[in-house]
DNA sequence: TTAAAGTATAGTAAATTAGTCGGGATTCGG
DNA sequence: CCGAATCCCGACTAATTTACTATACTTTAA
């Protein structure tokens, strides 16, 4: 029931995108380094979140990557969804694979795993990328005056 | 982000021995026959729950398997952590391995992941099992006369 | 005594995850 | 125009986890 690193990853590789968002493109080394994630990896993450349109690329020496949007437009659920699909703790409950669970109507274990389903997504549908960084800010403004530049980094793999 | 076999087919095992309470003890055998899972794979899991005081054994002939407690009781939080550990979108945020996240506080993204952890307990520890069986008949009664004794068996492998 | 059950542990095949690797294609600065 | 910095793409692989299977018990009712 863990999300794999595609969706862990791939959120923080975003929220650190939101906190960069004034230095222009950011390149994804950077992001690797911060974050601690390969970079070949990242690549990986980043075509299908530039699929999706959550990222615009910029080709080229100086490039890198910008966010699709503003960052209080971009919710938690639309990038973890693009990176893990569908979030549920059964196939029978996904859209994608609607999986021909007969009598679905009937079944009162998949009317658990809905429950499950809905709650998860209520959550990550109602936090935004923003919110993540006007957070951050905060708890980095309660830390003082011993906050370094980046004092946001996410060190652990989780 | 999905459950494991462990969790979805513990608690449909469960549900099992909660709609067949009156009958004594259930023998492994018949809850795979009707629930269409492997006998030995069951076994495991039943050893599992066991140890957890979740359901009894009968040993022998004639022998099986009985709730531990009443329906009412036994929450599906308890079955399925019993059998996949803390439900949680990531390792820092597992009771388990409290794995060495350091600067926990300061970390946003740890912050989601309670969210999503805590969206999930509150609804998995919110229903018991006697919900499901309460709910089942209900479907069942709704269905009218052409129900058959079987009619609340889960056919599909979610 | 025998057959129907549970108990225990090890092993294994399949699937998934989490990457790596190699070679392009673009673009900027000099 | 050249070369370094970047993104882009697809195939490949190693490691891990999952989902069982197999084997060899022990216990108990009839």
């Amino acid at each position: 029931m863990k999300l794999s690193t595609r969706g862990r990853y791939g959120l923080r590789a975003m929220f650190d995108l939101a906190m960069n968002e004034s230095q222009g493109p950011i390149p994804l080394n950077e992001i690797a380094d911060r974050q601690n994630i390969s970079e070949s990896y990242l690549e990986q993450l980043f075509a299908i979140l530039r699929r999706e349109g959550l990222v615009n690329s910029v080709r080229g020496a100086h490039g890198g990557y910008l966010l699709g949007a503003s960052p209080n437009e971009i919710y938690i659920g639309q990038i973890l969804r693009t990176l893990e699909g569908d979030i549920a703790p059964a196939d029978c409950v996904r859209n994608e694979d609607v999986a021909g669970c007969m009598d679905a109507d009937a079944c009162v274990t998949r009317i658990i795993w809905e429950k499950i389903r809905d709650s998860i997504n209520q959550v990550i549908d109602s936090i935004t990328l923003e919110d993540m960084v006007n957070q951050q800010r905060l708890i980095n403004s309660k830390k003082g005056s011993n906050s370094s530049k980046d004092d946001w980094v996410i060190r652990c793999n989780n």
